[in-house]
DNA sequence: TCTGGGGTCCTAGGACCC
DNA sequence: TCTGGGGTCCTAGGACCC
């Protein structure tokens, strides 16, 4: 199951009179084409274009425009997933606005199981979504695919039906190739699924891994990827951002980083787990034609493996301040914290007391945070964030997570 | 004549996904 | 004026161990 333009049509949910109509929503710092509804694609806008570029053809053809809402989104999606899962025993939520189900064993019509899924989720939430059966992962991907084209519903059930799927499947289009391997096949007469399932193993395991070789498997209807039903802890925790304007002064870099830090102690926390190493990064822009690109990072080890506000903070501030070199204009830095291992274990520092206080200081200013709202007590450190923060002018309601911004409907 | 055999860990780089 | 923000996996090569 996949949304349809997932963002747009969040948007739309609480702002029906931008049905039929082209609708766009922009990355952070309203700076790319992220989602476009089927008309926003019509006039020929591009997915990740910069939207400056387009502006005036924007102006002139009406595109209704959004910064991007995620809390709005992630909400929606939960609401999405929620109906999702009265459908089948396994599920895996596999990104904002996809899931696998696994339906083997289960005896129902699959034509009608799928219309009877879209429905459901329409009624529950308002959001469009597209379903897709298929004896594996990536083959449910492609009659998805096909699906949207249709009437948001296609079942591969039969060798036949199979069969003509991967002839009129592009190879671009087959979950897993990407840019580089799409050229690389194509320079070899590989134009459709189809082609690359009668590709010579050894071939495709010497020029594309074991990654290719697998492709190659689900696509005969083989699975080799499984369903992930239970998220895995990450590996990699990260927090980055381009700042609104362009910035010099350390102190206020300094507030960006110290916030960047937060949320992945956050994220950290949430997952139950502890890093052990912080990356931190700071870069100029690097469209700039007149200033040369100035990119440095710094990783460090902490001194105990922590998830701690406080800990994450200290260590990124010093490392910031080793990289930061003054006189330059910064457009972005970030957070990148790994050796995450689980926080019910953490090896003590022969050097360090134990951080049990931290703990508990953390704990109370979550309970709080999650009560009052985000960031409603924070360190001093952390400042008010106005210089630095997001361009977001084209910002919706958060219509369903806070009181304040409900739907007003005049009657 | 002509220098073993079997491992692990780490990192960088390249590919991919949404 | 102006270009996002997250992630994962695989492989080769180098360093090391006994």
């Amino acid at each position: 199951m996949d949304g349809n333009n997932f963002y747009v049509s969040c948007e739309r949910v609480f702002n029906p009179s931008l049905e039929g109509k082209p609708v766009v929503v922009l990355s952070n710092n309203d700076g790319c084409i992220i989602s476009r509804s089927n008309e926003a694609k019509a006039l020929g806008l591009k997915m990740g274009e910069p939207v400056f570029k387009r502006k005036d053809f924007i102006a002139k053809n009406n595109v209704s425009v959004f910064s991007s809402n995620y809390t709005l989104y992630g909400d929606m999606s939960n609401r999405m997933m929620m109906t999702l899962k009265t459908f089948a025993p396994d599920i895996e939520v596999y990104s904002i606005d996809e899931a696998f189900l696994n339906l083997s064993g289960i005896q129902v019509d699959f034509n009608e199981y799928a219309h009877r899924i879209r429905n459901t989720i329409f009624k529950n939430t308002g959001l469009p979504v597209g379903v897709g059966f298929g004896q594996t992962k990536t083959l449910a991907k492609i009659a998805n695919k096909i699906g949207k084209k249709q009437n948001g519903v296609f079942i591969i059930d039969t060798p036949r039906i199979q069969d003509w799927a991967l002839r009129n499947t592009a190879i671009e289009e087959v979950w897993g190739i990407g840019r580089q391997y799409a050229i690389l096949l194509m320079k070899n007469n590989i134009k459709t699924a189809y082609d690359f399932t009668q590709l010579d193993t050894q071939w495709i395991r010497k020029n594309m891994t074991v990654v290719g070789q697998r492709i190659k498997e689900e696509l005969a209807g083989v699975s080799c990827i499984p369903l992930e039903t239970m998220a895995p802890a990450k590996k990699n925790i990260a927090t980055t951002r381009a700042f609104g304007q362009k910035i010099s002064d350390i102190n206020l870099i300094a507030e960006a980083v110290a916030n960047h830090a937060v949320r992945c102690a956050e994220k950290l926390r949430q997952q139950h787990s502890v890093a052990n190493y912080l990356n931190v990064f700071i870069h100029t822009d690097p469209f700039s034609e007149h200033e040369t690109y100035v990119s440095r990072n710094l990783t460090l080890t902490l001194p105990q493996a922590s998830n701690s506000n406080q800990a994450l903070i200290q260590a990124a501030l010093q490392g910031l301040r080793q990289i930061y070199q003054p006189g330059l204009k910064y457009k972005k830095t970030g957070i990148i914290v790994s050796g995450i291992t689980p926080d019910n274990f953490v090896q003590g520092n022969l050097f360090e007391g134990s951080d049990f206080r931290k703990k508990e200081l953390t704990s109370l200013t979550d309970h709080i945070n999650q009560r009052y709202g985000r960031d409603k007590l924070k360190l001093a450190v952390q400042g008010s964030g106005k210089e630095w923060h997001l361009k977001q002018e084209k910002l919706s309601p958060r219509y369903t997570t806070r009181w304040t911004e409900l739907l007003k409907v005049k009657a």
